[in-house]
DNA sequence: CGCCCGGTTGAAACCATTCAATGTCAGTGG
DNA sequence: CCACTGACATTGAATGGTTTCAACCGGGCG
């Protein structure tokens, strides 16, 4: 397959026919406004095909689910791999859609969002480089969140069809495949007991040391409504525990980036109740 | 292997070395108490080995792991899983044990139960008929929670390695093990969203409905303890909800049973905010 | 019988929410 | 160039739900 279908639903339509390259921008690939289904309007929703992926080259290739496969050979194989570029608040998909792929984040966040009936949400996840969005997809029938770009995302669209191809002809994937699965469930285990147990100055300072992994100095800059959907508090609350942290000299805020200043005291605050 | 080997630390010794009968007790099998490492000490910690699983009469064999495996021709190749009884308050495992074993749940409910480092500590997950418990030790080197019986639970201890060598046999037994592993997911991610969002009545209701399923009226009675520590709030919060539930006449207990009788007014209870 | 465990209940303190106002910055159009 | 606007973040004040701490109660059990 030289030339994968467009999904009808949560994708743009392919602006061009042929395989572009992959650092290619395709300046007319914004076809898909997404305003629906959700309370809060998104405000930027655009999203960009830049190209077929390049698997072999992929500066990722050993962080993704494919890791450990003789991608060279695989090349033709993995032809219906498209590579994306989301606009911050653009979806990579959601529970109504009929898309049936499965994404791996090669930049950016993304936030899985998932609803209740009486129309509260929450985020339950947030991937990063190298994560998998969508698995689900690969024994269900539907998704079960709305996976939302948080920053400018991008993305590797792969075919759940794919997916069962190489299961079948490469067996070692599954044990990358359980690995990422429990990788989820550690994340959702990890929101349940850090982020959403103690006080709201806790559970802030245990989401910021997530989003600013060991070793680093920053990370994505959430809005305040995301940060209050992750930990299970209003998005005012959010804000003053943020606010409260700067003006301690313990973070800093700038060009959609999270700096941390001191991380000792903001993990002494992690450990409180 | 006809006669496998007890683990060290989560499991009591052998008590006896025959094969007994899938329906026999073992009088003198409580040899092991725990107590240990949580704060909260465990009030009755026995566990019985019943004997090795017949797995070929299991009742509940086409709901387990092997679902869809020739069971009958398999027979020889299951004899290292073991039938074992818990007695409320003992734990299957927990992350600083070396047991290296999943559980299947053939009868009770299982608590998941996760610390701080604080010392609060979550409920992450209930396990009920059916479900797997320790899928993680599949590919970790340890347990992500302590595995607690809420009740009277009987499960069947499966080896890691029988699961390895059983993926290499019969490659089915893949899509079982993903789709374990996405309802585990799936039952992380409602906890998240229904049980820790929104009022406490709201919670509690929610939380009734998930531990008596639809078409069912009753379900296992828990501890206000567990209760908060599933929703997120103190044990006298959940006390209150639950007494109110049950002076409106929506509820009643007894017999380590919960009733719902008024399944209607907690299903508007739950659409509240 | 009395102890212990767990559930219930009350009252006060506390923390988060709510609602509303203000502030800020970037983008837009006159 | 500069008001104007919209999207967010911040902040204040009042409200209300939850927690906390303590007392009380009831059943099971030695």
């Amino acid at each position: 397959m030289v030339e994968p279908v467009p999904p009808k639903d949560e994708m743009p339509v392919r602006s061009r026919s042929t395989a572009p390259c992959i650092a290619s921008r395709s300046p007319d690939g914004r076809l898909w406004g997404v305003n629906d289904v959700t309370e809060r309007p998104a405000r930027c929703t655009d999203v960009h095909w830049v190209g077929r992926a390049h698997c072999v080259k992929c500066a990722i290739r050993d962080r993704v689910l494919f890791a450990g496969l003789p991608v060279d050979e695989l090349e033709p194989m993995l032809r219906p791999i498209d590579d994306f570029e989301f606009d911050p608040g653009a979806r990579l998909y959601q529970p109504q859609g009929d898309a049936d792929s499965v994404f791996t984040i090669r930049s950016g966040t993304v936030k899985l969002v998932q609803y209740l009936s009486n129309g509260d949400y929450r985020v339950v996840r947030l991937l990063r480089q190298g994560d998998v969005a969508g698995l689900e997809r690969l024994v269900d029938e539907s998704y079960q969140h709305a996976a939302v770009a948080v920053d400018r995302v991008c993305a590797c669209r792969i075919p759940v069809d794919l997916v069962a191809s190489l299961e079948r002809a490469y067996p070692s994937i599954h044990q990358q495949l359980m690995r990422r699965w429990q990788q989820a469930v550690d994340t959702a285990d990890r929101f349940l007991t850090e982020l959403t147990t103690g006080s709201a100055q806790a559970r802030t300072a245990r989401l910021l040391l997530y989003l600013v992994p060991p070793q680093s100095v920053q990370g994505p800059a959430l809005h305040r409504d995301d940060m209050g959907a992750i930990m299970g508090v209003s998005p005012e609350t959010a804000s003053r525990m943020v606010a409260d942290f700067k003006r301690r000299g313990w973070l800093s805020e700038g060009q959609g980036m999270l700096r941390v200043l001191d991380r000792d005291a903001i993990e002494r605050m992690a450990r409180e109740h």
